[in-house]
DNA sequence: AAATTTAAAATTGTATACATTTTATGATTT
DNA sequence: AAATCATAAAATGTATACAATTTTAAATTT
């Protein structure tokens, strides 16, 4: 295996539980991950501590967010991709404009998971704009609760979705900063609701 | 000692950095600071990586940010307090505005040490009544940062600074959000350039 | 039967040993 | 002398052992 221990425990488990074959709320105990996993306890330690900071477990159990916790870290999100978004409509590279393009054309007519694949990047383009590596950090660090309700709205079909990534791309594309900072925070509120809708549901 | 050893060693090593025992940019062995410490490598290890998520720490060396790096950092905290400013104008309980205006009183009268903690305190009830504890969470963790900074408008005694706060406190008081959100950002913004000025001086 | 106590098992925290990788040093070549 | 390589030293990653703590379950008391 080329892949550090450590990494392969990381992917692993955050694997399963966005997977659901760890089930929320259940507890973790290093000793089974570890062997389950064909490493010690070690990595399996480090591992878990950083999906502790990810948000993903808590107290070693994975977590099984309240409607409050997801409305206030999407409320976190909303306020800084929505800067973002401001950042880009005031300038965004040629070529950037036209990945962004990409985007919005593979979110109407590919596979579901090019659909997935589209969607990330869309957003990851324009949050590398604002070239604050800081603040890229601070949503990265929400990933994994980010790619569950990616998950949701892409696979359950939420309406409107990419005429929203189309709308936001034409502000862009047209230097409306304001414009483009309304649009991100009520396509991502709008994300939101979608998502607590169907989780209260299921 | 009554304390894990984890965090034994993760106090001390901040504590070094921020008072300077450690330098920018010196590189951090494990085992030495174990041996230093009393500690095994163990605690030390989650130590160094709970302070590299913390930014203090980047492989392995303390970091020596760049005036960029300063300046993402606190557009990233300027969003975050400055929408926590907004949320105070529109409520705060009467108990925590007392004690937001006893932070400025101190502010003027206080010992140093009394001033720093006036000025943590103060920031601290703002972002605690925007009841988002995934927003508190996030800033917690530029703290090692935020810290850095505060050292210096207190104890260079940037001007203005308490003005400033007892700005923020009437558009609080007022609920007045538009106004207590532009003067926080103005506010973090002053101290910023302050300390841009002063670490490239030193 | 419910509550309390006690013993055991399980789990985590810490130390240590060993393996692997990285870095530094100095010898050798050009 | 500069560059390249080989070797040693240092540091990190991983595994394992043991200690301390927490959890669980059973036994005892009320």
């Amino acid at each position: 295996m080329s892949q550090s221990a450590y990494l392969t425990a990381y992917e692993a488990i955050r694997d399963q539980i966005l997977n659901g074959e760890i089930p929320r709320g259940q507890k973790l105990t290093e000793d089974k991950l570890a062997s389950e996993l064909g490493v010690s306890r070690t990595p399996v330690r480090e591992a878990i501590r950083k999906l502790e900071e990810e948000g993903l477990i808590k107290k070693k159990k994975v977590v099984n967010p309240s409607e409050t916790d997801l409305r206030n870290i999407f409320h976190v999100r909303s306020l800084l991709e929505g800067d973002a978004a401001r950042s880009a409509a005031e300038y965004l590279s040629e070529e950037k404009l036209i990945r962004l393009k990409e985007c919005v054309k593979i979110g109407r007519n590919g596979t579901v998971d090019e659909i997935m694949a589209a969607n990330k990047d869309f957003h990851e383009i324009i949050v590398q704009s604002s070239n604050n590596p800081f603040m890229a950090d601070v949503i990265e660090r929400m990933n994994s609760i980010i790619y569950l309700f990616r998950k949701t709205v892409v696979y359950h079909n939420r309406p409107f979705l990419i005429d929203e990534h189309e709308k936001i791309y034409d502000a862009i594309l047209k230097h409306q900063p304001d414009q483009a900072e309304e649009l991100m925070k009520k396509h991502l509120r709008a994300d939101l609701e979608f998502c607590l809708r169907f989780i209260r549901v299921e």
